[in-house]
DNA sequence: CTTGTTAGTTAGATAGAACTAATTATTTTT
DNA sequence: AAAAATAATTAGTTCTATCTAACTAACAAG
């Protein structure tokens, strides 16, 4: 049974990875590990202004603000003032966003060929249940 | 399939959560991403010195040494003198160090009882045989 | 129409993580 | 013994990420 934990750790291991090499092969590589998150959180939250995405961050509104910035400047995120409220700015993902937050998808692709080149589809099904049961249990 | 796909990336997430929350409650949030690699990396070299460790994490001799004085503040290594080549200097983790280290191990275990309460005997076979599977066509 | 609130920005400070170049101390080589 | 090589450190620089405080602009309420 520990063995099983330690398979479970491997596939983590290697779906990071997949997703990582993903990452590198389309030139996402410029991004920091923060810029990634501010990103994927933009992704998450749909358009959120600064200051949704400063509290989702849990950052202060001058962090996120000067953090925008440089992701504006390398083309990843624009600015969308808001036709209400002229104080307020929607934040866009360009394609170059959006295409780094489907990177995430690409490595799940992948792993899917993985999936679907090893087990016959019984194995898939028996598969998927045990897992099934497991997440239920978390 | 994709199921599997997804079931798989949630069990990546929780079992890096156990880790998280077990470094969290056992006081070593006040490592940063960078400190903690360093920690991981000494227990796999074994005692290092400055040059190999640094090799290991791809960084500059400077740079690692500034990175082991404010762990050393910290508490979580100590410098030893060689015997052989006073220049020298073998880096060993503290008990505290080694407590970092073991974190690994503890969400590995708090992970291991989730599985024992979940599966069957049975069941813990048939998983472990399909991950095994899975793991080598990686 | 003044007062207060809200959204966001700018400025200035601090700390971490990385680098190169230069320095010290020790060991090895010739 | 002098010169070269090695292990580590120190000094000085740069960049990113974060903060607080102070500010501007826009809106809301009395």
């Amino acid at each position: 049974m520990k063995r099983i934990v330690e398979l479970t750790s491997v596939l983590s291991r290697v779906l990071a990875e997949l997703e990582e090499r993903a990452i590198e092969e389309n030139g996402y590589s410029e991004l920091t590990a923060s810029q990634k998150h501010y990103i994927e959180m933009i992704g998450m939250l749909g358009n959120p202004n600064v200051s949704e995405l400063a509290n989702a961050l849990l950052l202060s509104k001058p962090t996120v603000t000067v953090g925008i910035d440089r992701l504006i400047d390398k083309g990843y995120i624009v600015k969308v003032p808001s036709d209400n409220d002229r104080r307020n700015t929607h934040l866009h993902l360009t394609e170059k966003g959006i295409g780094f937050n489907n990177m995430h998808n690409y490595a799940h692709m992948k792993f899917a060929e993985i999936v679907a080149e090893t087990f016959s589809s019984e194995e898939q099904k028996t598969l998927q249940n045990l897992l099934e049961k497991l997440c239920n249990n978390l």
